[in-house]
DNA sequence: CGACGGATTGATATAGATCAAACCTGGTGG
DNA sequence: CCACCAGGTTTGATCTATATCAATCCGTCG
């Protein structure tokens, strides 16, 4: 299965809500959100694509969300009614497309938790938790997107998320080198 | 495809998190919660499964969530592997799933929203908006989950949803006839 | 009738939002 | 090389929506 690559420049937009959901994407570098907003500009960003990630399954012909670019990235599409006839033919694919759909279903579930029934330190913790673990766990984890993108993530506004960071970093928990790099102290981030 | 029904009471568990996810279940009648709780007992309820409603999607061997009757219910199991099997076989069926399972991923983007970012008043008029949509635009709808249940699931407290809907009461969008049947005005629930 | 499991209502507390300045930092141009 | 600027971030002061704690109420069922 082949498709064509494209490249986005940070913030530019890969597709709208509302429009025709014809590919389906994958990313090959760089980091990419997909959102949901309100009339009165209220945005969710649902979750950040990473290099692997593949995104943009919808049930009918048109995007239910948006995807903008967080950093410059690329990405490869393939047309979603070939991706589809041909996991109808190939099972070894179709069976990865289930994968990928449900692992979503899951990461969602959780998210939801986290959305409906945590804390703001909570949903920080949470958020580098995982920030760490997409990087092998590593001492020091980047931050590629802007404390905006982690409060429409997190449902918390940008005041919050920066109050909370100093906040973990206080009760050193986390030490911050600079606003998008973190170190994760030894104690490591349990709950 | 055929499966075997099965009968559960009143907040009987269907299935809980982490056992094998070896079926998958439709509900026939009743309705049935799928939640997620954290060890010190908060509860996110993801979404409220009715009849004709398929869940029980997992990625993985365990279940990531637990299921439990709302109301007294039926369902009909099928064993997770043959399900997939037969997918891999009858492309209508594979197709159907598909649209079940990218269909609850845009049900649970809507809900991030609800979650990360509407009022209390929103939640509880979106959850109604949805509750009659499901019973035809009826003028009077039926609420058949408590009030903790529609809490746990608009991530928010018993004591907010219930003097939200009186709320709504007083303004005139809505009349309560007992706690678990509601009226909606002329007025509609506009947003 | 009495009791028990919701549901509602009331009084108060508080986490997080909002409004408003500073504060960096990296890039640009003089 | 430095001053300046713009975007993003942090910090501060205050407000408020919702949570929390605590009765009371209501309806159903024995």
């Amino acid at each position: 299965m082949m498709g064509s690559a494209m490249s986005f420049e940070r913030n530019e937009e890969l597709f709208a809500e509302e429009e025709p959901a014809d590919y389906v994407y994958k990313v090959v570098s760089g980091v990419v959100r997909t959102c949901k907003f309100l009339e009165d500009g209220r945005r969710q960003i649902g979750e950040f694509h990473f290099p692997g990630d593949v995104f943009g399954f919808e049930p009918c012909a048109n995007h239910t969300f948006s995807a903008e670019a967080v950093t410059p990235c690329r990405v490869v599409i393939v047309k979603r009614a070939a991706l589809m006839a041909a996991a109808g033919r190939d099972a070894e694919l179709g069976s990865a497309l289930w994968i990928a759909a449900t692992r979503e279903l899951g990461r969602l579930h959780e998210h939801m938790v986290l959305l409906g029934r945590k804390s703001a330190r909570e949903r920080v913790m949470a958020f580098l938790a995982s920030a760490a673990e997409r990087q092998c766990d590593a001492a020091v984890i980047d931050i590629p997107m802007s404390r905006q993108d982690i409060a429409d993530h997190l449902g918390l506004t940008i005041e919050t998320v920066s109050r909370t960071m100093t906040q973990l970093q206080e009760t050193g928990a986390i030490s911050l080198e600079g606003s998008r790099r973190v170190r994760v102290g030894p104690v490591r981030l349990a709950a």
